[in-house]
RNA sequence: CGGGGUGUAGCGUAGCCCGGUUAGCGCGCCUGCUUUGGGAGCAGGAGGUCGCAAGUUCGAAUCUUGCCACCCCGACCA
């Protein structure tokens, strides 16, 4: 049976999509913009949020819960930040619905208006610092570290599934500290649980970097960055975590008594990761024959097909397939045995490479006899026999290559696609025949970025943490001098 | 909001330019038998307001007008 998978230097989007709609991890729904995330997309969503929540208690976070909806008022409160957001947030200004007196349906109760509008959250900054303002007076009640894990809202003009949807999950981290050093520190060490999470979890390597600021989020004094190189080229930002100086206390009027006995405004973080993870895992792995997942964020690390001709093998497989089962369970593998009948063993290959799955176990009454079964692996698509008896060892070790392989596949991928261009021709020859990132001298002004922008639809996406050290040059674009070579590309 | 495109069965599509039997095909679905180590074969079957509305015509999936929806490329953005 033909696998229409378009090529992916036709029409990466469309390939993106396919995975999508073909592992079964998603689907558009009823609302423009919005998403239904399947059962599957959300198993592997909560394999992410197992994992991140882990370190953010790790790192002394807690969990907390606040408001979808908030005052409109309270926006306005920060002025970058309202500016920010201003354009692509959902009102609510109306409480009750009535029937038409015309007979047509259900309209908007007029006399229901609320006093005060209430904004869908997009980010909640606002509605938590104002919460924090009476959760702080002294220097003894700080730090306050928490997390949220919540839904939010950006009423955007054109989505993408996972990877820009008008409503996503997401957590969203926001603390406040007594000194400007504990939230600079706080800052990097949540990108640095991000970098963390994106490489060792999710296998995609990324730079850590600060934002220009054109890039920068709306109410922030300074914003970091993981930047990740997706298949087709284009950059994707998988986590940012944000400096936010006093500007939120300020603005919420958050100030604490400090040791002196002085009144100082509180200093702040916020960081954030969403279900634009799952997007870049997809990006970032998929072949031709679909999804491939990482081993330690797989929902199902081995899929066991049992393979017979009548009753009596079929007995036999199944029986020893349990028991493989049991023994893979025992040690912690998530493993599935998929013995429904109605299915044909080449149909089961094919559905759980779409769905990613990193080992394929086949068993049939050949294995049964000679005490071997069958191996296949997602990444390389390669097969082996190998005997019954050490498979926990082997299939513990298969997990941990297939993850640190397409780590490694990734890496080589960005290396490969991460270039220095020395003039602006260059610069736009490169972006044109390959994209990927590019190194270049930038005179570091918002209006020579922005007209780079403009010709290009490239951005910087951070000026990284690393590399620096190399010689002074000039800008690509103005000529004027540069100190050192940002990262620019085209971005999701 | 600009530029382009597409709406025909659950999904993918042919037919439209040049109006004319009962709208065709593939996948999927249902039944039966044979099958099961890479998307099974054969036989039979069910499934359609041709996006919506109006117009032209003896006759509209096909022509005209209006509307709606979706997709792609931009602007906006995680």
């Amino acid at each position: 049976m033909a696998k229409d998978f378009s090529t992916r230097e036709e029409n990466y989007s469309k390939w993106y999509n396919d995975i999508v709609q073909r592992a079964g991890l998603a689907e558009s729904s009823a609302v423009r913009g919005c998403m239904v995330i399947k059962p599957y997309g959300y198993a592997i969503w909560e394999k992410m949020q197992a994992a991140l929540d882990t370190m953010f208690k790790d790192t002394g976070h807690s969990n907390a819960y606040f408001p979808l909806f908030i005052p409109k008022s309270f926006f306005s409160k920060e002025a970058d930040h309202v500016e920010g957001f201003a354009k692509e947030c959902a009102v609510v200004t109306h409480y009750r619905l009535k029937n038409d007196p015309e007979g047509k349906g259900i309209v908007v109760d007029d006399n229901a208006r609320l006093e005060e509008e209430l904004v869908v959250r997009p980010t909640s900054e606002t509605i938590i610092w104002d919460t924090y303002r009476h959760w702080v007076q002294s220097y003894r009640d700080l730090p306050i570290l928490v997390n949220q894990w919540a839904n939010v809202v950006r009423w955007e003009m054109r989505t993408r599934m996972f990877l820009r949807t008008s409503e996503f999950l997401w957590q969203e981290g926001h603390t406040a500290h007594a000194t400007e050093q504990e939230a600079m520190e706080e800052t990097y060490q949540m990108l640095d649980v991000y970098a963390d999470f994106a490489e060792n979890h999710m296998a995609i390597p990324v730079l850590k970097g600060v934002k220009s600021e054109n890039e920068r989020f709306a109410g922030a004094v300074e914003t970091f960055c993981i930047e990740a190189l997706m298949q087709d080229g284009k950059a994707l930002q998988a986590g940012t975590s944000h400096f936010l100086g006093q500007n939120f206390a300020k603005a919420f009027d958050v100030k604490f008594a400090d040791k002196q006995g002085g009144l100082e405004y509180v200093w702040a973080t916020s960081w954030g990761v969403s279900t634009r993870l799952v997007g870049a895992l997809i990006m970032a792995h998929s072949d031709d024959h679909g999804l491939v997942l990482p081993p330690r964020l797989a929902p199902i690390q081995v899929v066991i097909v049992p393979i017979y001709k009548n009753d009596e093998q079929y007995e036999k497989v199944r029986s020893k397939a349990k028991e493989i089962k049991d023994r893979l369970r025992k040690q912690g593998v998530r493993v599935k045995l998929d013995d429904r009948d109605t299915h044909k063993p080449g149909w089961k290959f094919n559905e759980y490479e779409f769905k990613g799955v990193p080992v394929r176990l086949a068993i049939g009454p050949r294995d049964v006899e000679n005490g071997t079964v069958e191996l296949a692996r997602r990444d390389t698509l390669s097969k082996e026999i190998v005997s019954m008896d050490e498979l926990n060892q082997t299939i513990e070790t298969l997990l941990v290559t297939i993850q640190d392989a397409l780590y490694q596949r990734a890496l080589s991928f960005r290396e490969e696609n991460t270039r220095k261009a020395d003039s602006w021709d260059e610069f736009k020859r490169i972006l044109d025949d390959k994209g990927g990132f590019i190194l270049a001298h930038w005179d570091g002004t918002a209006e020579t970025e922005q007209k780079i922008k403009d010709e290009t639809r490239a951005t910087i996406r951070c000026i990284p943490f690393e590399d620096g050290s190399e010689e002074k040059g000039s800008c690509i674009y103005s000529g004027k001098p540069s100190k050192r070579r940002v990262v620019f590309a085209r971005a999701y």
